[in-house]
Formats: C-alpha cells, structure tokens, sequence
DNA sequence: AGCCAGGACAAGT
DNA sequence: ACTTGTCATGGC
C-alpha cells in the first residue's frame, strides 16, 4: 500500500470521465484498474490523496501509478485562464480533482476506435468482452488479429471490426516506439493514416496515451459545446494544455446534461 | 418506440 | 472546402 498526494484527484469523477472504460467500483471510492497484465486498486483517502495498491513493491506500484494518473502535473493554475470565461470557470469547479490518464497505447487506440458513434456503457460492455472479462489484461495486437473480423463482430463492434483488425494489422512494437517519439502534430497525423481513425480518435490517443495536452478532441458534446458558448471560437483552442480545458468542459456538458 | 452515441468515410454539392 | 447519407448496435 502506497499514497499518492495530489494538488486534487477526484476518483469518481476520472471513472465517469469517458477516457477510461475499464475502471471497475468495487465500493466508495474505491476501484479496481486493470493495467499493464497486472490490477491496480485505488481507493480515495481524502480530496487530495489515493491509496494505492497492486503487483510489485511499493516502489514499482507508486512508480506505475505516478506515471499513469500524471502525478506532479500542474492542473490548479489552468483556473487562472478562465478569467472573464464564465463557462469555463464553472466548467474548472466542476472538473476540480480531474486528471488526464497517461494510457496504454494500443488500448487507447482500440477503445477510442469502439468509442466512434456509440454511447460509453456501450464501449465498455464491448471492451470487456474483447478482454474475456472485466479485470482481464487487454488482449495485444496478435490477439485482436486472430480474432477476425466475424469474431471482433461477434463482440458487438459492428461496423467497427475491420477497423479494429486494420490496427490489429499495423501496430507493432515498433510502431509503438515510432508514435511515442513524435510530437503532437505528427503522432496525430499518422494516427489518421489508420483506416478508421480520424482526427477525433486520434486526438484522444494523442491526449489520453501520448500525453499531448494539447490535442482537443471534438466530439458531439465538445460541438455542441462550441457552437453555444463560444460561437466566434474558443479562444484557448492553441493553448498547450487545451485538452485539459476540454475535458474538463467535456465532463461539466455531460454533468449539466444529466441534471435535467 | 425512437433517439442517440467521445465518428469515419465516400459521395455529392 | 462544406454538407449529407451510411455504416451496427443497444442503452436510455
């Protein structure tokens, strides 16, 4: 067991916050993280603090746990840009205890790939069975290869399987290494070469597994987002964390949405 | 019972 | 460079 002191995580929040689909609650505050073969349990100690346990020693889990919930990264000071941006001042509250997920890779590709045109319990229910199970380690690309197309159908992915197969097809360790040496521009642009990823999903693996917080996926919230609040643009779309800001306005759509 | 969903793509203006 | 139709599927 290890504790991780934040400047402010919220648990439930990142769970509900449609970047990672595998999170299972297994009580208050408490969640089960499959991750890299092995599973990770955190449980939140205060609004600031998670307590962490997992396979390996208390270095090795505090270690992959740093890495992965982005430990160390400033998300306080982004407040100070909402100045005179009422939406987006809310938007921060709300989102207080958010952070991006440093993910895996190939799994980010693939649950991004799913996540096109469908609904979150949905994605979830279809990653789930592509691992076999809700805490099963996420099958590689050899896996998702043999498979098939009939077999990634089978899971529910619809017209998503040969998408899905054509990742399949080209990932590779190396291709791995390639993606991570890039910056932002040109991880995405490559990302887009994949059948079936365009610049939304890319745009998510680029924020949500190669950590380039600047990469501002546009949904249909996020759309919607735009054309009502900022109908002339919004004005940090270059700024170097403007993912944060959008899944942060992201959550907060979603929350509002919910409340009615 | 429809409407919708962390879209991509091809074909048409 | 923009709009539109189409693509599976099931949660709500």
């Amino acid at each position: 067991m290890t504790a991780l002191e934040f400047d402010a995580v919220d648990l439930d929040l990142i769970a509900e916050s449609g970047q990672c689909f595998r999170w299972q609650r297994i009580g208050d505050g408490r969640y089960a993280i499959p991750l890299g073969g092995g599973v990770y349990e955190a449980r939140q100690l205060s609004p600031t603090a998670v307590i962490f346990s997992g396979p390996g020693d208390e270095e090795a889990v505090a270690g992959a746990m740093r890495a992965y919930f982005d430990w160390g990264a400033d998300y306080a000071s982004l407040t100070a840009l909402a100045d005179g941006d009422d939406y987006l001042r809310a938007a921060l509250a709300h989102a207080r205890g958010l952070r991006i997920l440093r993910q895996p890779l190939w799994e980010t590709l693939c649950s991004f790939i799913v996540s096109q045109n469908n609904n979150i319990p949905r994605i979830r229910g279809i990653l789930e069975r592509l691992c076999g199970g809700a805490l099963s380690p996420f099958p590689g690309p050899e896996a998702v290869r043999a498979l098939g197309e009939a077999g990634l159908r089978a899971l529910g992915t619809g017209y998503r399987a040969p998408y899905l197969l054509a990742a399949a097809e080209r990932f590779s360790e190396a291709e791995a290494r390639a993606l991570c040496g890039l910056g932002y521009a040109q991880a995405r642009s490559r990302l887009c070469g994949y059948t079936g990823v365009g610049g939304k999903v890319a745009d998510c693996v680029c924020l949500f597994a190669l950590g380039h917080k600047s990469a501002f996926p546009r949904d249909v919230w996020m759309k919607r987002v735009l054309a009502e609040q900022y109908p002339e643009g919004f004005p940090l779309l270059d700024h170097p964390q403007s993912g944060v800001l959008q899944q942060a306005m992201f959550v907060y759509a979603r929350a509002l949405a919910k409340r009615c």
